[in-house]
DNA sequence: CTGGCGCTTTGGATCGTTCAACTGGGTCGT
DNA sequence: ACGACCCAGTTGAACGATCCAAAGCGCCAG
């Protein structure tokens, strides 16, 4: 058989790559046998018998073959695609977790045969971009990632019944049936607060968000419990402010005027910037006279000095239940749960005692 | 016309979507004209009469049609998607840098007609990952972030046939012809280096990488040149490490001892922040005592306290010409420049100098 | 009246894959 | 001995878009 015969490329281990990459048709006419059954050797080997399935195989090692991704999307009416909508740039703000999430995405996605498109809103509205990945069936399910009050997303999604997982509890909508993972923030400040009281502290600040903010009320909550467990009262000890360096450092500063106290919980890494801030302006050490713990584990947490105690969201086995869920999804009806609740860690740093 | 004619469905404006989306033949039913007319009033809008226009215009608004992707790839041999290999994250380090390139680039692909797909390789091999897109037709091109020595995907992707374009200079293969965007490091030490200079200093020390860094040499002929221009000796004030907090506390700390520098100029922020530790441990003030200059801009040079003056790349001109180039390899050749290099900003903040 | 020139529109082929239906041949149950 | 059924593969027809060649149309010159 002469090497120029095909009618496609042949190429593969020798130097360069073929014109045109070889097709099905390529692959069976060299193994002779029909398309179909290379098909077959690739998605279903137990199909074949054992002798064919390796003249197929070697033939598609040889030719270097791939099946072309277009046509079967086209057939199969899948892309294999995962879309992703990146957020608006808040420069200063956390889109640390955000960071790290998707690091861990992308690598669960890849193990179960999924890459993530990312796209963009033009600014503002939560919807757009959706729509066209939607309808020109580029993508074959979302990863909705901010789920705050009244998600516009989800219900537009459900509407048009595109497939989604969100990352984020659907807060106010006790009905929404789609499947969510989330990271029980609660449960993470109370780690947060215990840690705080086994080291001897009774007088202990929270600095958090506006009231709006479902995520900064829950995570306030797990403050508040833990203090309330042990029967300390939290009145005076709370403020709620934007997400910023100087609101927190704000925030701390009047609430140790006031309420003096010895630590502080905080719903952001931000915000405990700000009362290190506070800290270094009064002469006060973190860790020793102050304790400061904060919320995400950034790598703000991570390099400042003396570095910062932080709630951990467990981002990487969030993908991986956002993944099964997305598989649960598309694929066979495994059915698993709708919603999934995971657990924080504290990383314990020196600014909460060495 | 009884709505329940077609065989794809309908839907568009009403309530919910449809079970199957309309296609190219729905459309060109209900405008009364062919699918090419269609196609054309899609793709090349001037060769339509422009009643015939408005009419299409008017079928693919009411059914809500947009072209499926996967069937316009096969046929157009083009998938619109560019991918970009996360590379394995280093927590603590610099991906800061990354997280607002990807965000430019997303953006600014989206206004190109593109998509980015996110895919991640093993581990150390750089290679692993580009194969299966590249032969499987899924991206028609990468864009390379990583070009350190010897940048093997270069000459591999170009073995391939693969097109890319690369945010890195080939730094060892003056032989290169493929497109590369970078920006100028050196010149970026070389303004903070002035710039403290300016500030009336004249011991100032330089903490980069290791020798064997291509862009921590490069960042450091900026300090030596801005020096050597003012006649000023810099034996002795440099020290090349690791890229971690705890060299830069070390390194800082050596050279305090022994070169005694009113300022530092670092090749990272997670240095800078470590000579920011070396100062709180002796009690020196950043910006009142000792000036330090970090590189990044990262979130970190933004809250920590009281601001760490850094270079600034800009990655939002980057993502644009990286764009441009990209367009220019697919698209019609209008053949910019194989090579552009930016020039960074100093963001001043505190840390030098009020 | 015919032929030729532009512009618009048409029908058919095609991209590479998978689906559905079908072909022989052998085995099994009754 | 007959049909039912499984096995290992084959064949033709989609999937929904774009490309190509050619036809239809109106209009004007010969």
């Amino acid at each position: 058989m002469d090497r120029t015969t095909g009618t496609s490329g042949l190429a593969g281990i020798s130097g360069h790559a073929p014109l045109s990459p070889p097709t099905l048709a390529d692959v069976a006419e060299r193994a002779g046998v029909s398309r179909q059954t290379v098909s077959n050797a690739v998605n279903n080997p137990d199909l074949l018998r054992a002798e064919t399935l390796v003249r197929v195989q070697q033939a598609i090692e040889e030719l270097g073959y791939l099946p072309n991704r277009a046509a079967r999307n086209l057939r199969t009416r899948a892309s294999h695609l995962v879309g992703l909508r990146l957020s608006p740039v808040q420069e200063g703000t956390a889109n640390a977790a955000m960071d790290r999430f998707v690091h861990s995405l992308v690598w669960t996605s890849r193990e179960a045969g999924y890459h993530v498109l990312l796209f963009s809103g033009e600014g503002a509205d939560p919807l757009e971009g959706y729509d066209d990945l939607v309808r020109s069936t580029a993508v074959d399910a979302f990863i909705v990632t901010d789920t705050y009050l009244g998600n516009p997303q989800a219900t537009w999604l459900r509407q048009r019944r595109a497939p989604f997982v969100a990352f984020g509890r659907p807060w106010d909508d006790p009905e929404a049936r789609h499947p969510w993972v989330d990271v029980d923030g609660a449960a993470g400040t109370e780690l947060a607060t215990r840690h705080l009281l086994e080291r001897g502290h009774t007088r202990i600040a929270w600095i958090g968000w506006r009231k709006e903010s479902r995520i900064g009320e829950d995570r306030r909550a797990g403050w508040s419990r833990a203090l309330k467990e042990r029967g300390l009262s939290t009145t005076g000890m709370a403020s709620r402010v934007e997400d910023t360096v100087w609101s927190g450092r704000d925030a701390s500063s009047h609430l140790l005027d006031e309420a003096r106290p010895t630590a502080f919980v905080c719903a952001s890494d931000t915000l405990a910037m700000g009362v290190l801030r506070t800290l270094a302006e009064r002469g006060l050490h973190p860790g020793k006279d102050i304790a400061v713990v904060g919320f995400d584990d950034s790598q703000v947490a991570q390099v400042v000095h003396p570095g910062l105690t932080s709630v951990r969201q467990p981002l990487e086995e969030v993908a991986v239940a956002v993944v099964r869920a997305l598989e649960d999804l598309l694929g066979v009806p495994t059915k698993v749960a709708d919603g999934l609740l995971l657990t924080p860690d504290l990383t314990i740093r020196a600014s909460s005692g060495l």
